[in-house]
DNA sequence: AAGTATATACGAAAGTCTTCGTAAAGGCAA
DNA sequence: TTGCCTTTACGAAGACTTTCGTATATACTT
């Protein structure tokens, strides 16, 4: 899977990524489906069509044809893309820090006591693992 | 300061931020110029005059005047900017989950045990602070 | 075969972001 | 005053994203 580069990965083609990354492989009816459930506003057939076109040509995606449609698959793991947007987040924002980030995630927001504990056991595993 | 909402920070409104928040408030030339240090490829003045004029309809900025010249202060705290930002990745990219997004930025990078003591400090904190 | 439903391909419009050229206004110097 | 330098204002171009209408192909049904 690997190090494939999603330029600027837009809002839309996020959500038809998860889509793809929970359905795995599916054709643009049932990625238009799952993209109406998601959300309010409708959106068209043809634009999901488009945009899953557009994906594939930039490499975003591969497609094979089973009978008259075509089956599409990410070229991108969900962990690599969550990495370059981490990345891209923390150069952007928080001045190359990951620990900043850290903080400002944890620090904003409600966390369960099992989710704390969670990262506990977490920091332990990473500091054995050297 | 408080909860104005940054519609969809761009990279270039980001960067403008970034500088105002370092320097505090600036006319458009000196912003131009950390623009430009920070970066390799030039921008030119007018862009970034544009850019600001821009930021300040949005309500991104406000601006007085000093003789001839405009000075701009920010509207949005770091803090502020960077929990909106913070939020977005967790919604679209980590099933809203910020623990996912926290275990992600620690684990694909490499933190030192220091960091990791920061952050285990941190946790008892927030504990404590219930 | 004809008709219907579903898929794909294509092209174009509207909106946004970034860029800059050019013009106009204000102040300073000779 | 005349001319130069800095700043602002305006407008428009090019790239990209999202949207959809329309046309064309492919298969299924009767």
């Amino acid at each position: 899977m690997a190090d494939l580069k999603l330029p600027r990965p837009t809002d839309k083609e996020l959500e038809i990524l998860q889509i793809l990354w929970r359905q795995g492989p599916s054709n643009v009816r049932t990625v238009n489906e799952a993209l109406n459930l998601a959300k309010p506003g409708e959106v068209g057939y043809t634009t999901t069509l488009k945009l899953m076109q557009i994906m594939h040509d930039k490499g975003l995606l591969t497609r094979s044809k089973s009978g008259k449609t075509h089956i599409y698959k990410t070229l991108v793991s969900e962990g690599d893309a969550q990495n370059q947007l981490v990345d891209k987040l923390i150069d952007k924002a928080f001045q190359g820090s990951a620990l900043k980030l850290v903080m400002q995630a944890l620090g904003n927001r409600k966390s369960t006591a099992s989710d704390l504990n969670e990262i506990r056991d977490f920091l332990d595993q990473l500091e054995k693992g050297k």
